[in-house]
DNA sequence: GTTGACAACCATACGCGAATGTATGTAACT
DNA sequence: AGTTACATACATTCGCGTATGGTTGTCAAC
């Protein structure tokens, strides 16, 4: 094959991370090789180890691809400091419900994330990097809690278990729907489950 | 290796699924391969294809060594009939949490089937049961909801949205919890956050 | 209560395919 | 001209399933 101009290199690697989303959430990450994701993506292995390291550096570009630009918009909202944070932060977990139903890219990522891989040995760090995300998270829900029940609007609940508590059940969703998307109607149930939830700890 | 007694034989079917525990959980479901198994256990692969079909067939085997016996409590807690079924459920759950954190054995078992197994090809027949599970107590879950409203001892919260929540609420709990077990003091926090997840439907 | 004989229980050996990483070739872009 | 962006070829390793071998419980038969 000849050589290619860069903007059609960059479009190989995106078709590279496209034929991985499929073939990961088809034959797992752990059963997926790379020469059936290079087939997918309509070359061979050599594209594949030219952009890529090995199969871990791809599920970790896969990942970035979809969770970034999310993990962004989740600490603009933690960064909220007026007294409607708690009302953000609902309106947050609703949007991202929405979001996972509409967009079916990051419903093949996180369904892969959820249930189509083992982390551990080479995805180890990547699991790490995750946890270490989700820490940040609950560290800042906890902070936003405390702050709204010094302002009295809030029952007298513990902010560290309300942190947790959404933050599980959140989770919770995530998992479950992923697991059988047909069985929600999550485009009409996203906010009166949120709604449920958010019963528990205001 | 000279044959051994039916109590023998039976025994080392057990400490092939004690190594299946600890080679799962330290390698993942796929990465583990029965050589590896079979040398934790102190036997060759011989011995486990004795016992065994195939590592699907072990992973069946350790996961009903565990799962038949919480199921039948479940299912018990919901043929309640009286009115007290909401508080029987809410009890369940946190002995389910306490268990999971002084059972050594379930908190194996189960950090396997929520983060050390891709449920694809060879272990689809196992996911799909463990979903049919799922259905029938969620099924059994809004039926409780149901007649408990009727009763006026609970407010009007749809029963539906009430099991799911429940579910997914306690699902996310074992997710994050298995995830990272020392994050959490679930002997001190069990019964304080089943209470907070129960305050949404009650 | 012996005694064969069969089968249970497990170890060992073999063949096979599949996946990985690298090394090399090659044509075109810059 | 030199490097980029791949394709192709090669060597190696690993795990699976099965086939085969061997020893000893187990139990019917006498």
């Amino acid at each position: 094959m000849a050589r290619r101009t860069k903007a059609e290199a960059e479009q190989t690697r995106e078709q590279i991370l496209d034929a991985a989303e499929a073939v990961f959430l088809d034959r797992g990450v752990a059963r997926a090789s790379l020469a059936e994701i290079a087939q997918a993506a309509g070359v061979t292995r050599g594209a594949v180890y030219w952009h890529f390291r090995n199969k871990a550096d791809v599920f970790d570009a896969m990942y970035c691809r979809v969770h970034l630009p999310m993990e962004d918009l989740f600490n603009q909202v933690l960064a909220l400091e007026d007294g409607a944070a708690v009302d953000a932060l609902r309106d947050y977990c609703v949007q991202s419900l929405l979001s996972l139903a509409r967009n079916p890219r990051r419903q093949r990522v996180y369904s892969i994330l959820f249930h189509r891989c083992e982390f551990i040995d080479e995805l180890r760090d990547s699991n790490e990097r995750l946890i270490a995300i989700q820490h940040r998270g609950l560290a800042s829900m906890e902070a936003l809690f405390r702050r709204e029940r010094a302002l009295g609007t809030l029952p007298n609940v513990c902010p560290r278990l309300a942190a947790v508590t959404i933050h599980t059940a959140m989770l919770g969703l995530y998992f479950d729907y992923l697991r059988e998307p047909t069985a929600y109607d999550l485009e009409n149930q996203a906010a009166p489950l949120v709604d449920l939830i958010f019963r528990c700890v205001s």
